[in-house]
DNA sequence: AATTTTTGTTAGACTATTCTAACATTATAG
DNA sequence: CTATAATGTTAGAATAGTCTAACAAAAATT
């Protein structure tokens, strides 16, 4: 398989955990590569029976390709960890270097790496592992957002891995890891204030408590 | 500068060391590429001045072609340090996936390994890792073949890295460091009768004592 | 020096991945 | 239920890197 046909699973991938429904579009969007491009790339993926392709119908992965996609995450995400863990590099650095090194060919290499990093369940942004079938553990945790005040939740995971959104939640001095209580949620806009660890408190956006994902401490 | 583009200046750049002029064939045979394809190539490295080429001339590399070229084998080397030293890959390993990493583009991420490594100056093959500006460490070591009937000298680095090579090395017992004393070279076809460590003796082929590079004690 | 062999070059074609332009279908909105 | 907008498809071209076939120059041999 080519690093140019992992791309596309990896991002079909994506797309069909948060739409029911994804469309040419939506995967010329995500990839950055003009539709009739991923239209002749989707065929060829379909006749390599990785993706399910009828014309003018919403994409999916076959079993397949689900299991090569989720396969090509699970290096990707071991990658990641590893950049942290013994490379010092920091969560918001990891993204743009996993995505190369993740098409290495050497199953051993990513054995290692599992190795090393003791058999690890989430990345540095608390997304899960895949294993070594491709199988991805489900997660349901809550968007923080959903939460309504006096709410306390653990800080799990996060919804977006954008730079700028984990350079902010860096400054917030927000961790995987941390207590969160809801204190006040502003009708206008929704804005929340919370206190973290029963010490620190933060103004957060809408836009940000959404990409918050939390266990909620019952 | 592309994937490819780098893998001609590598070549190019260890061909350079072992012969006194590089052609087109010798390009093409070391890359197992056809030379119409290695001629153009040529040419559009010569249009980036990356290497110097007239028509039926030996090639050669500019000065930018050499310090891109030393670049590269300088993140190879580093790669494949850290495959034996933190993944605990053998040294016939490593080439073939350093051979993937090292076009990686992060300058931070070979950074981070390099002090991960404490910056190592050889590799483990006793190669030297070129340094932040691509200039290679002239080794001026000498082949153990060339010895006398008892020379004692010191297994610095190997000529080859030809996997049969190495793991033989490996079956003899012999690591980088050892102290070699030379007992007997047949007449007939130079093969020689090894002391090493003053306690294992071994036999060595002519062709493996040419690739066996050593530091003489005096 | 002439011929043959080796090496180098040019021309043209192929594959993978991308694009733009034009057209087709489906969905949406009056 | 048509008209428009959105989405999807086809056709054809571009680029990077590769190839084979044919020709050209240089080197080696007789």
């Amino acid at each position: 398989m080519t690093l140019t046909e992992e791309n596309y699973l990896k991002a079909l991938f994506h797309l069909s955990l948060e739409n029911e429904e994804v469309s040419v579009l939506d995967l010329s969007k995500s990839l950055n590569i003009k539709m009739p491009t991923v239209n002749s790339m989707v065929k060829k993926l379909s006749s390599k029976e990785l993706i399910s392709y009828e014309k003018y119908k919403p994409l999916t992965l076959t079993q397949g390709g689900k299991r090569a996609a989720g396969l090509i995450i699970r290096k990707h995400r071991l990658v990641e960890m590893f950049l942290v863990e013994h490379l010092g590099f920091g969560w918001d650095e990891v993204h743009e270097i996993a995505e190369q090194i993740e098409h290495i060919k050497s199953q051993k290499f990513f054995d290692r790496i599992d190795q090393l990093l003791d058999f690890p369940k989430v990345d540095p942004h608390g997304s899960p592992i895949p294993d070594i079938n491709g199988e991805v553990a489900v997660q349901n945790y809550n968007k923080l957002e959903e939460c309504l005040v006096n709410q306390q939740a653990t800080f799990m995971s996060v919804g977006s891995s954008q730079d700028s959104f984990l350079k902010l939640i860096d400054k917030l001095n927000l961790k995987l890891g941390d207590k969160i209580k809801v204190l006040e949620i502003q009708d206008f806009d929704k804005t929340m204030r919370v206190l973290v660890n029963n010490n620190s408190e933060q103004t957060l956006s809408q836009l940000v408590a959404t990409n918050i994902l939390v266990k909620l401490n019952v």
